[in-house]
DNA sequence: AAAATAATTAATCATTTGATTAAAAAATTT
DNA sequence: AAATTTTTTAATCAAATGATTAATTATTTT
């Protein structure tokens, strides 16, 4: 049986189960759970499908390590930009943005495998939410409601203002296959276009939310 | 061997592979070509496992044909609302909002299952989009142009024109688990949010795309 | 270097899964 | 109502799939 921490383990073992993990990443985001089979991972991964058990019992023991990891990629920068009460709510939406499509541009997959896995499980992927966002969700709502108070922004349902901001980074990239598509679109101009968007969408945000 | 076309067959028949297709429908929007297993749908259709493949001779034959008309309920209403030039671009952009949200409200999974199927066989998919938007495409990309050129609206790459379209109205829709978890909002006061959103959304595109 | 531990492999298992077959039941035609 | 055709079913197949096992190789400890 395998026993970790020995030293040969730990830059071996490390090294394996790493070309594992990545190649089922790879896979998991590109295809979702169900379409990716342990000995597509085997292969991608250059291993014996023994391997796949050996360092993670099952499939879905390694998806779940995987999606969970995904999630936290997907949520911890944003967090910590939130948290951020050095700057103001306006500058902070511009670097989480610029962030997120970043991130985005590197990891394209990411958004609709969360979104299509959050919609297999929604209540144990999405509580994994809560901690993350938790303490976020308070101030920033908070911040969002006084603004509002104060006349500063218009008086948007929370759900409007998410959906909006998140809703216009995420979605070109949910949906570029048919965009670039109907747009008639290469991947390189696409690109440039994304990079717009971190300017272009704070200023819709702001036109959207003043006040008539 | 199978004969159509018998009367016999035709009010029978029609029943049972009715039954069958409304069943895939409903489970394969739901989970995804891959996670849905044929004895599921069998199951879900109450009709022996022989008979899907009587009917449909295969899953993927089966999928395909769901997924044809899936398509096409998502395109078709709004390639026949751009075409008539009978209303205003903006009063058309209303009608086509209107129409999405309420088509939404009643098939949410419809987008979700659409964006992924179309990022497993790409060039498969997207090309059926062609044919529906083509001639539309044309007429409403010149439309945006002159009215880009006569000042009306900013000047705005096409592609964030309808990414920002199509993502407010539809990514609410897609990213709900998360949205009404983070936003703690439940499903009636998020069907009533998007509701609200069909007079919102073209207010903001009017907004977003005027001319400072 | 011998012993002990860990990593890797090929072979195999038990289920699951998509599909077919041959026979039975139901409906239609003659 | 007999013959024919269509629909439905239970049983079965072959391949795919997740997982395990027992033996082999590599590494670490003593």
């Amino acid at each position: 049986m395998k026993k970790k921490n020995s030293v040969r383990n730990r830059s071996a073992k490390i090294s394996t189960e790493e070309k594992i993990k990545e190649a089922a990443r790879r896979l998991f985001t590109q295809k979702g759970y169900a379409a990716v089979k342990t000995r597509d991972i085997a292969e991608e991964a250059g291993i014996n499908l023994a391997l796949l058990n050996y360092y993670f019992r099952s499939k879905e023991k390694l998806f779940n390590m995987i999606m969970a990891e995904s999630l936290q990629q997907f949520i911890l920068g944003i967090a910590s930009i939130l948290k951020d009460e050095t700057v103001a709510r306006e500058e902070r939406m511009e670097k989480i943005v610029s962030y997120y499509i970043d991130m985005l541009t590197q990891y394209p997959d990411l958004p609709l495998f969360i979104l299509s896995e959050m919609k297999r499980q929604p209540q144990q992927l999405a509580s994994k939410f809560d901690p993350v966002i938790g303490s976020a969700r308070a101030n920033i709502l908070k911040e969002v409601q006084n603004e509002i108070k104060e006349g500063k922004i218009a008086n948007l349902h929370i759900v409007h203002f998410i959906a909006n901001f998140i809703g216009l980074t995420v979605f070109p990239f949910v949906a570029s296959p048919m965009l670039q598509r109907v747009a008639q679109v290469n991947d390189k101009q696409f690109k440039e276009l994304m990079q717009e968007r971190k300017k272009l969408i704070p200023l819709w945000i702001k036109t959207i939310t003043s006040v008539k």
